[in-house]
DNA sequence: TTTCTTACA
DNA sequence: TGTAAGGA
């Protein structure tokens, strides 16, 4: 699967992602500071993306306008680092189920917390403002 | 010129 | 999240 390699290339700067994702700059760094994405560096620290940065960013970007925190967008993406995307590659049909899966279960507790209209203890909010996603919802 | 980190009227 | 500062 050189596919893979090719996909997990890191090519761009933040400037064309910004272009690519409609995201600002401090968005996207904001989001890397949270793991939802693990860029490369150059051998000067600058940020370089792969199609798979910039894939995963278009779905943050998806959950955000939905009123998804990034609690709840943890729980969606595979907490994918660069040595468990390799160790993926092999059991490419259990990752898209436990994808599938994460994302009813995201459904569930998103409906239980905006029905309830909060949190059980010990539970964390993956919704932003109470009332926006409410009516996106 | 572009990007990086840190910090906050 | 936006934006300014100061360096690479």
């Amino acid at each position: 699967m050189s596919d893979e390699i090719r996909r997990n290339m890191a090519l761009f700067p933040i400037g064309i992602v910004m272009k690519l994702t409609d995201l600002t700059a401090r968005q996207i760094r904001y989001y890397e500071q949270h793991q939802l994405i693990v860029p490369a560096r150059t051998s000067g620290n600058q940020r370089l993306f792969s199609f798979n940065d910039v894939e995963r960013l278009l779905e943050i970007k998806g959950l955000i306008d939905k009123g998804v925190n990034i609690a709840g967008i943890k729980q969606v993406m595979n907490p994918m680092t660069k040595d468990s995307q390799e160790a993926t590659v092999i059991t490419k049909d259990t990752e898209v189920k436990r994808k599938e899966m994460s994302d009813s279960q995201l459904y569930r507790m998103l409906k239980q917390q905006l029905l309830t209209g909060g949190t059980r203890p010990g539970q964390v909010s993956l919704i932003q403002g109470e009332l926006s996603s409410f009516f996106k919802l």
